[in-house]
DNA sequence: TTTCGACTATAATACGGAATTAGTCTAAAT
DNA sequence: ATTTAGACTAATTCCGTATTATAGTCGAAA
């Protein structure tokens, strides 16, 4: 049934949303979802298991809003610049959601390391082929394609980092100003 | 009596370089100083009072430093390299050094915040003037010179980032190639 | 003025028993 | 066969308390 399965999802999303993995029990998860607690071990092997089932289900939308942004966008930069656009802004929602795990991720959990390698490939990729479709097109300049995309992420870690101590729409700016200055650099031009 | 303060220094700067702050005890300081404990309070006000003073010494030396970095080189673009370098290079130090203290900062150290505080300003003033000689020189373009000092300090932001899992000859690379692309932007110039 | 040992109040720690909790198992219901 | 649940367990967390460690004070002596 994959209806228990999604009311078990829905309610521990709710419920860790709100305390945080640690503080959540499965006798709150099984008593909100309405079924036993048992009942649960047999469509998730344990607890972490469901979280880590909560967590590659956001992963994937997030996946997908960032795949939606650049087909929407036409030229490679529009693409990369609303690529990092909406990372920014759904990232801090994201993270605004998860911010009673902010503690917690300290103790490792191994699920939360996977997904971030998963993403930094994923996110490595789309950079690489947009700068690369850039350059064919002549409108980047021929360069190292890795060395870029590299600068792009650290900045991008910049933004993320600022992002923290600021509201979503200042970090919208800071994030078109960015992208801006690693466009067209701020030397003159002959 | 300056000698018997600075012993102070040196002793607690030993040890809380070696097992942190909270796990230095003033007595242990006070040993290592070779002076009794209620002496120490003759020349200091309280523990974090010794350890604000070393911060502050700290500072000033890197302060010192980077000045001196600014000042050896010629051109605007020369000296942002060059601050930039030194800025990541000497923070690795100094991170290595207080490396034990790192869990430390997440209890608020007033001072470490203040001198944080500080350092932007710093930070924010050379490289504003730096920007702004270069426009005078004709060498940058016309731009808002707020918005380039932030973008490149939120670009130095990623670049301490990443320099927690690097070892010095690529953080010293990484800093040159941004500072690079947002000199000169990576599209095609007409 | 400078130094120190003895002292105190407070904060960190250690510890043991009680309560929680993740996960299992058996058996009943569907 | 599949699904559910309540009782059960082993492990962990919690909690009150007794003990220790520690920052900072004080008065006296050099």
């Amino acid at each position: 049934m994959d209806e228990k399965k999604e009311r078990i999802i829905v309610a521990a999303k709710e419920l860790i949303a709100q305390f945080g993995f640690k503080k959540t029990t499965m006798d709150e998860i099984a008593t909100k979802a309405r079924m036993g607690k048992s009942t649960m071990y047999y469509y998730f092997k344990n607890k972490e298991d469901i979280f880590a089932e909560i967590v590659r289900i956001d992963s994937d939308i997030f996946h997908q809003k960032l795949n939606e942004a650049i087909q929407v966008a036409n030229s490679p930069q529009d693409k990369i610049m609303q690529y990092v656009r909406t990372r920014m802004l759904h990232l801090k929602e994201l993270s605004n959601y998860y911010k009673t795990l902010t503690h917690e991720y300290l103790d490792h959990y191994f699920f939360i390391e996977q997904v971030r390698e998963e993403f930094y490939n994923f996110e490595n990729s789309i950079l690489s082929d947009l700068i690369n479709a850039g350059i064919e097109q002549k409108l980047f300049a021929p360069c190292d394609v890795d060395v870029v995309v590299r600068m792009i992420t650290i900045a991008i870690k910049g933004l993320e980092y600022s992002s923290f101590t600021q509201k979503e729409q200042d970090l919208e700016r800071d994030s078109k100003q960015m992208i801006d200055i690693i466009f067209k650099g701020i030397e003159v031009r002959a």
